[in-house]
DNA sequence: TATGAATGAGGGTTCATTCAT
DNA sequence: AATGAATGAACCCTCATTCAT
């Protein structure tokens, strides 16, 4: 069937992105082999070549595809009517965790060659980054004007702050390659980054 | 004159040093040639053999130089009579403001190969960060223990949400190559970091 | 019908040669990929080696084409019975001139991959190279022999110098990308070439 | 002593040379490997490349070498104030064949790589042909004017006819690895391409 | 100490050729 | 006849490291 022979080829083509995907994360960019890649995914060496441009483009192909998602998670926040900051600021955790549970491999990346590495940084790459946090500043702002937020301080520095934490939690698992264990793990780190982020860390009581 | 002997070796031990900050800084550990950081020094390469027994030996040099200043002064602070959870965290923050001011490319360094990259972290490297996490997981507690931060969340997600807020922002400095001017902006951003930790982003009015 | 499809046939194989020609004329033998050359004919490249063998083959094809003509030509001119000595060199100086207007590709190739490119000779390219020599010796030879050539020369001098000539105008014409104008300009080099060779460049007054 | 260490570095230098030369004069510039170059040179791999950048840097030390010394050969000859046209073809002449003496390789590859193939022409390269072509011309255009060569023909074409048997002559020497058999032969090798192309080939008895 | 020549393993990339469809 | 996916040998170049001086 004509579709089998479609999915072929995609499957072939998705086989070496995600044996990219495992040996980058392995070995980092640098000292991932092509020929690793190639074994990983049960191919033979050239054929990389057929479904990629070199290296640098497998690179960006894993890089898209997680920018893809998150600013298609963006462009959905922005388009939304919803003035809760909480669920927006809520959804943009749930971006993380969720890829971290599906995709594991994608955020181990992202974490440490693209979020921190300034040495895989192309300017390119580096303009989606400023722009994600741009993105997440508006919804500070938006809080901001909307009172929920204090204004005291810069939008900017908020987002740091929590943008800052969430990527620790999530740096922290990938370090220990800690597993999130089921939905409920899930909601519990997101209540206590979101929390901790809006309320703060002093015992009010 | 032994001692201008020594003087000069240590010179020139330090110059090695120095141009490896500069470049590792430049082009990340794997990039970076060691003829490169000798050139930097205004050496020879073969020199470089001759202070540091390797790549790997010089790159650890390096990161020492980050810990065993940090961990001096979670020594200081473990060792504190001082009950005063917030005077910690400062100092800690603190450390991070100072070595960005005085030597930038550490912290850069820090930031984007060592805090991030699975791939640069021998087990050795990994040992001394989860040491780190569970010092400051310990001033979480005890301000736990003390009342003065909340206990509905484990200390260990407290470190994450604070070292978090702090790397982040650092690395947002790093990222843009901003430079701290003066003292009343370090201030300014120490105050902004603990702030929102400990009373949250949320408008309390 | 048949004869249509061999035509469809032969009509592939020609455009497959065409395009053979123009890109080796671009990039030189060893640079020309085989893919180029399927783009460049409109077709697949797997389809190249359903009518040529390999690249070798389909290189020899080319030179076999310019070989072909030249042969051809020259058996005309041994069996003539004229002892113009003068039409005969003629003749072969308008049978480069004449393809360099109709197939400017198939002069530049041998010019520049036959005639000087000892790496691309094998030992049969080379026997048909050295058998285009003697033939031409001959012809001077006769013209010795009958007293219209000088006689205190070697044959062989002669037809290196005469063909010295005629070869660099050609080169000196493919290097700069040169257009003959007309046949009134192809008759002048003719001409020219002729003139010189048998008479000197000595001012004769 | 000081003078070996220098003459040691320069004959490391000269023996890849030497070495680049042969193999390049066997195999041809494209299928020259590096690693080949530095077996005949007796050497490491990576050696050659402390000397020479690349592969296409070291074919360039190659052509300078033959370009440098024509070109000096060229100043000389404008600068003469002698005004013996004859004089000064037969030094471009010996210039050839001294080389082809000395240095037999060195003129295999100008003619095989340099001369005729387009495809190994950089701008840089082609420049320097044609300023030798129209530095060749000069001497003819000289010849015209103080009547020596006749005036009915181009000095270009002169020049292409000139240097075509010159190098044709040459050229067929390399293509049947012709050693020249003393001075006495070299004599009559330049005496005669310089005899035909004054007086041409026709009998004029 | 100091130099930089010398080594060679390693890895990215190209491309002719084969082959299943 | 036709396609283009698949293979893998080649080959250029880099660079950490060693070593003779």
């Amino acid at each position: 069937m004509k579709k089998d022979l479609t999915a072929f080829k995609k499957d072939k083509e998705q086989a070496i992105f995600e044996a990219a995907l495992k040996i980058i994360k392995q070995k980092g960019f640098h000292k991932a082999r092509m020929s690793d890649i190639a074994k990983e995914a049960g191919i033979s060496y050239g054929l990389v070549y057929h479904y990629f441009k070199n290296k640098e483009d497998l690179f960006d192909a894993i890089i898209n595809r997680w920018w893809d998602g998150l600013f298609k998670l963006m462009a959905n926040i922005s388009g939304d009517n919803e003035y809760d900051v909480h669920k927006k600021l809520r959804r943009i955790i749930y971006y993380f965790l969720d890829t971290y549970q599906s995709n594991y491999e994608l955020v181990n990346i992202f974490i440490t060659e693209i979020s921190r590495s300034t040495t895989n940084l192309t300017s390119n790459r580096l303009d989606r980054f400023k722009k994600f946090m741009s993105l997440t500043q508006a919804v500070m702002a938006e809080g901001q004007e909307n009172d929920i937020l204090r204004a005291d301080f810069k939008a900017r520095y908020l987002t740091y702050i929590f943008l800052g934490a969430l990527e620790t939690f999530v740096s922290a698992m990938v370090l220990v390659d800690q597993k999130i264990k089921g939905d409920a793990q899930k909601d519990r780190i997101a209540d206590s980054i979101l929390e901790v982020f809006l309320n703060g860390a002093k015992n009010q009581k």
